[in-house]
DNA sequence: AGCACGCTCCGGGCGC
DNA sequence: TGCGCCCGGAGCGTG
């Protein structure tokens, strides 16, 4: 599961290998042509197929940028620039190989969706086994309305003011911490693993409404959410189930987690709970998290 | 208009 | 071995 660190880290890869490339062509596989033809919008978002493979070609890649959990990939033809945005999903991963029988992991090469063809014989590759993610390519940012409602950046000056004025809202004050801090309107990038661990370090029930939590928790909950992805970030990120980073790399920060997916808590060892918030499975220490 | 909610996309991995 | 079910970012349609 990509949070921000993981989308920092296959970022951060990607960079030197494909930035300044040209793109020549774009390969679709069959799966997406036939989900296309079925009326469905699988991986490629916004436009019909023979659209989007008109676009990105003779594509120079100017950038890569993450943004949140997004992938920006900055394109430009004719001094024309145009992004192509890319989101991994829960499954996504990038390849870059001069043929895709370099991908080992048979459970990515099988699911090989779009192959970037570059003008120096490179393939740059999105493999996405369940097909979560996305590709889509606009003209502009601001082209796409979800991309512009956005929470600043974690690291920015300003974000922390901005969650903590989203939180006085109406429709978060009355919910559960833990669905509002992995709201991207409000905090960008913190998924469910860091979500989990910020909440167990300053040791927040993730069932604890909004408006119960003082703004001196809050600032304090922010702050642990901006250290656990610094410190994911500088530990290659999360390599759990179907993460991966660029060419199949791993992070180790699974190793440093304290509260994700335990079963007994490393602070009092008795058992964790798990509960469902907003769907999703939210694990906490019931005796150390008020 | 703005919000809440449910649905959808999917295959791997698990329990039985 | 095989079947059925669960999981989950985020956009979108509906009410």
């Amino acid at each position: 599961m990509p949070e921000l660190p993981e989308v920092e880290g296959v970022v951060r890869d990607l960079k030197p290998l494909v930035e300044g490339k040209v793109i020549e062509h774009v390969l679709l596989s069959d799966v997406v042509h036939m989900s296309h033809a079925d009326g469905k919008q699988t991986i490629v978002k916004g436009t019909d197929l023979d659209t989007f493979q008109l676009m990105v070609r003779d594509m120079k890649i100017t950038k890569v940028e993450r943004r949140a959990k997004y992938i920006f990939i900055h394109l430009m033809k004719n001094e024309e620039s145009f992004v192509l945005v890319n989101h991994l999903g829960m499954t996504g991963a990038w390849f870059v190989v001069d043929d895709v029988t370099e991908i080992t992991e048979e459970k990515f090469r099988k699911h090989v969706h779009a192959i970037f063809k570059l003008r120096n014989g490179q393939l740059f590759v999105f493999s996405d086994i369940r097909r979560f993610g996305e590709l889509r390519f606009i003209k502009a940012i601001s082209d796409h309305k979800p991309l512009t409602l956005m929470a600043p950046e974690p690291f920015d000056e300003d974000a922390c003011d901005f969650f903590l004025a989203q939180c006085k809202k109406p429709k978060y004050e009355q919910k559960a911490i833990k669905e509002v801090i992995m709201d991207g309107q409000v905090i960008s990038g913190c998924g469910n693993i860091y979500a989990t661990e910020s909440l167990f370090t300053t040791k927040i029930r993730p069932t604890k409404k909004v408006k119960s939590i003082s703004k001196a928790k809050k600032i304090e909950l922010f702050n642990a959410i901006v250290d656990v992805l610094k410190e994911s970030i500088e530990n290659g990120g999360s390599t759990i189930s179907d993460y991966r980073s660029v060419n199949g790399g791993a992070g180790s920060m699974q190793d440093r987690l304290k509260m994700y997916s335990r079963k007994n808590c490393p602070v009092c060892l008795k058992e964790t709970t798990s509960v469902v918030i907003a769907g999703r499975t939210s694990t906490y220490c019931p005796n150390c998290q008020k």
